[in-house]
DNA sequence: ATCGGAATCGCATACGTTTGCGAATATTTG
DNA sequence: CAAATATTCGCAAACGTATGCGATTCCGAT
């Protein structure tokens, strides 16, 4: 789209000095005299001239935009994950390119190469369910594009990763179902291929054997999907055995919220007859009926390390041109505990 | 960022032809011998060419990008709209560089003209809450820079608007509630500024008079941030009434989250004692206890047609090189009636 | 008056691509 | 066989900016 916006030319020509001397009077360059930098200045302000980002971004092979790939933007937790990218990377000059992968792999591999292509700085990447394969991430990695996986990691000593620590979260909602009483704990598990659905159930699994507890497989429903149906489908399954569970330790927020539903519906309370626990603390988890004790994970502060990572690794590879070593960072997630659960009462 | 990839400059050296041949062979140019374009294209696809989106941008004065400014991300009905943006961009081939406004005019300010300075073909724009003077839009209108206006819209005979019917909406919803016997209904009010709480309100308005109920202004309470919050401050006061209502439609599903809340810990009964409506069928609505009767918008459709709109002004405005007349859509709402408004049992 | 150096600036080139125009070669025509 | 035409390609300029290097000017010192 052509803007007449004026350009550096425009200055020079009006000024009648060379189109080099204005570039290097708007820098504050030594070698300019500073009569000609007031000029330059004030025409400048005069014309309210603005640099042309693509020709820059041209010249210095550096967009100064970084790419970002989530499973999808309709998603409580992913959504406030991208307003913490925004907020450190507009305040360090940075756009902000969102592709959502709608969960497919298909969809990753095209956005991976749309984003090279579009000559991004560096990319901020949450895996898609389906991905169990990572050339396509290798190929782009292998030139040299710094990377930063959030949340569904791509597990490789060439890419920093920030992750919420999972197990210990999952670890901490059994623990706390445990500590109401809970002895028969359910575990919806989430999609196969992702690790924080492995974390979750080892976390789990840990907090089960620390309390003596029987591991009975039966009681471990999966939810490849995790989505309100599944959660719903998994508790039915459950309430038709012969001892159900006294306590569900569900993957997800969804899940949690489907089972919920199904346990009411069958005339059971929660938490009295079971207690349940999800997992990302959605939006709506407080305003459920009972509210629904939750792993928080700080979406937020997890988008701001993300980009703030990204950033740094950016500048470091283009000032220093020198890979930086992959950093990887865990954050700490907080049992919001809320009346799901609390079958003794608030201790 | 330099990732060394192959230009048409290495092409041509490789071939012993110049760039412009090459140039003209990849775009398959008349002028161009079978040959040479055999060879040019296999070679191309052996070191895996891609062309330099940056160059081409600087070239033809157009990035294959557009702008998205919206009040926030995590918003269920916002990030639905940009998932439909997203959805018809990159089939068109458009990058989408997201911003949120954070509800702030300041922001919004600094948004648009980061987004033109970046050079986006055009914007998609949701007016913050705050926004009620135009002058920083109708600056960069005046540049002749294409731009569609989304649900909050300024109206304007310059830029085209994608709105629903939110008069009919709320109409309809209201109408809903007089058919299950409410005669002293509520409305919670959004923020004064934006043309879509006029809307509702008036919608609220039409239904009233049209079945001959009064108007009474203390059961038009204002919300102007509409949140959760809001809401529950709203139904106090309006349970502390003399003559406290027996429905109550919402400017939002928030505000009548925090209403139903509210509600239910009085003892009251919904919808026996008061019945609920909302606006915009957030995913959670369907989840509450009970189930919240809500107006649906389609965000979904609203982002495809924006940015269809968007892009077809803006192929117009560069092939024609002609202003493309601006145009209005007004999409349809639907109610989704749940429990929280049943009182009589379904039709 | 001459020189040296500092101060100030412009030329040329580069980033990667497109495109009008003209040049060279090949082909057809009379 | 010469001339006209068609075919095929390269040169150069352009988009807007940055920068190494050389050129010019000016000043004070000798």
């Amino acid at each position: 789209m052509k803007y007449n916006q004026v350009t550096i030319k425009d200055i020079a020509r009006e000024l009648g000095i060379s189109p080099s001397t204005v570039s290097r009077a708007l820098k504050d360059h030594p070698d300019i005299s500073p009569e000609t930098k007031k000029a330059v200045n004030e025409l400048a302000e005069k014309l309210n001239y603005q640099p042309n980002i693509v020709a820059l971004s041209l010249r210095q092979s550096k967009t100064n935009t970084i790419g970002v790939i989530i499973p999808e933007i309709v998603h409580f937790f992913f959504s406030t994950v991208i307003s913490g990218i925004e907020d450190v990377a507009y305040s360090a000059g940075y756009n902000v390119i969102i592709t959502q992968s709608n969960e497919s792999l298909q969809r990753e591999k095209t956005d991976i190469k749309a984003l090279f292509n579009s000559r991004v700085d560096g990319m901020l990447i949450s895996l898609s369910r389906e991905t169990s394969s990572f050339e396509h991430i290798d190929s782009i990695l292998a030139k040299g594009v710094p990377m930063v996986f959030f949340d569904r990691v791509y597990d490789t000593p060439n890419a920093s990763t920030i992750i919420v620590d999972d197990l210990s979260g999952a670890k901490e909602a059994t623990q706390h179902l445990i500590d109401q009483g809970c002895t028969r704990i359910a575990h919806l598990e989430g999609p196969p291929n992702l690790g924080i659905t492995k974390q979750r159930l080892e976390g789990y699994l840990e907090a089960l054997k620390e309390n003596n507890l029987p591991v009975i497989p039966e009681l471990i429903v999966s939810c490849p999907l995790g989505t309100i149906e599944e959660g719903k489908l998994a508790a039915e399954k459950l309430l038709a055995m012969a001892q159900p569970p006294d306590g569900i330790f569900s993957t997800n927020d969804p899940a949690a919220m489907g089972a919920m539903q199904v346990i009411k519906d069958s005339g059971l309370k929660i938490p009295k007859d079971i207690a349940v626990v999800g997992f990302s603390n959605w939006f709506f988890s407080s305003l459920m009926d009972p509210p629904l004790t939750s792993v928080d994970q700080p979406g937020f502060e997890m988008g701001q390390e993300a980009a703030k990572l990204l950033i740094r690794q950016i500048e470091v590879k283009s000032k220093e041109n020198i890979d930086p070593t992959p950093e990887t960072k865990v954050l700490k997630t907080r049992l919001v505990v809320r009346n799901s659960s609390l079958k003794k009462g608030k201790k």
